[in-house]
DNA sequence: CTAGAACTGCTTAGGTCTTAAACGGTTTCG
DNA sequence: CGAAACCGTTTAAGACCTAAGCAGTTCTAG
């Protein structure tokens, strides 16, 4: 069946920490979850999700699609496992100077680099309350460290972090779209829309006019990322 | 083939804007494309976006799923027709008095409840250059429309729209996630986890311990959005 | 008024995908 | 030395999307 399944998020939480008694009977293993959910990011990265199909990694390791449900409980668990793997060790944030602004901006920035790096991510992760495993946690606990420093509220706290990840996997989303070719033909499709209705759009005819939708010169993330520390710093010297 | 396919830009923005010379010639059509969608966004709401297939759709209406395939040219262009229905048309912004601020507040708030209706649009709408409807150009319109009294410039005002848009996003991505019971599971299971491995995140042990992680009473989207408005705030008026 | 063009919906068929179940071979433990 | 545990394979089932061709139906051009 291509949906539903009983998944025992056990047995996926036991394989995110590698945490599975590894057997002594039968024959020697001739892969590993670990191994197979490494070349899966590789060819997620270079192909996308949907190309590390359970068929396609079967292939890769010359080994039937069947065979790999010896290591990983089933597709959505190997994703669950690349996602993590992908995601890497962040570097610590408490040896920046400066306090929690600037930490928290470099935690976003290096975020925002994994994120480019495995733009996968984003879709593995949408729309569901994700297990985390040893990584995703690590990047949690980094930002909240950062934003420890802030005097918030706890809740307060966890809500800035959501802000500023929302803000990076947005970025993430927005600029992954466009590969260049793609994003002018898609400019074009819609600039020949808006010449027939542009009447019923007053504003965007306007802004588009004046240019806010060329492709711009900065840094992406900065403009996003400052508004969102100018209002969480308010809020905290609110506060003091 | 269940991927790829040649896909035509310009036949599936006929369908979306109803631009599509009716024939005159064979037997009357059964159905359309506008009623396809309509019960398939129903279908969507209750049961998500996988739910509304072709061949679902097909036994839906009492045809083959073929049938579907003479109104729409495949899954994806429904998929887009379906979005842009299920956005319908927002409130015009421009009555609500008190500036940018309110408007785009009344807004981000509008648009909230849409996405909270119809969720699984976050999906249909990530990683990919949407083609967009009249009723997505008008949510985007309306929202220009309250970002031009700010006086940024142009891309800025770009910018701050994607940064709100965004947090609506997010935010609907977080809160869909928890239909209590499962979130209940998910807080428990995480919990585990933390027991074990707690001292490798200090921070998150803290946050946690601190009730960072409780559920909130107050708005959700409130937070980020005061956040951010304050973020642009201080920005209009640094340039005034 | 009558072909034929155009359009309807259906059938057939081929390709993708995940995964359940059973089977023979291999390794180690009791 | 048997039996249990584990390996990789084969087989098969059920979901999904859609290309291609067929038999009717309706309007229009000649």
């Amino acid at each position: 069946m291509a949906t539903a399944k009983k998944r025992d998020p056990e047995a996926a939480l036991a394989l995110l920490w590698g945490e599975q008694g590894q057997p002594t009977r039968g024959p020697k293993p001739s892969l590993s979850a670990a191994g197979i959910a490494a070349r899966a990011v590789e060819i997620a990265d270079a192909e996308g999700l949907e190309a590390a199909s359970m068929q396609r990694m079967g292939k890769e390791f010359g080994v039937t699609t069947m065979a790999l449900y010896r290591y990983v409980p089933g597709r959505a668990e190997l994703v669950e496992l690349m996602v993590d793997t992908a995601m890497g060790t962040p570097q610590p944030v408490a040896g920046i100077a400066g306090g929690w602004r600037p930490q928290l901006a470099h935690w976003a920035r290096q975020c925002w680099d994994m994120y480019r790096r495995h733009p996968w991510i984003l879709t593995a992760t949408a729309m569901r309350r994700q297990l985390m495993g040893p990584n995703q946690l690590a990047w949690l606990d980094a930002a909240l460290g950062a934003l420890a420093g802030t005097g918030l509220r706890p809740a307060e706290q966890h809500d800035a972090f959501l802000l500023v990840v929302g803000h990076v996997r947005n970025l993430t989303q927005q600029l992954t779209e466009e590969d260049a070719e793609a994003g002018a033909e898609w400019a074009r499709l819609t600039g020949a829309v808006l010449e027939r209705h542009g009447d019923r759009y007053p504003s965007l005819t306007a802004a588009v006019a004046a240019g806010a939708f060329a492709p711009g010169g900065g840094d992406p993330l900065d403009f996003g990322l400052e508004r969102i520390l100018d209002g969480v710093q308010a809020l905290v010297e609110e506060r003091r």
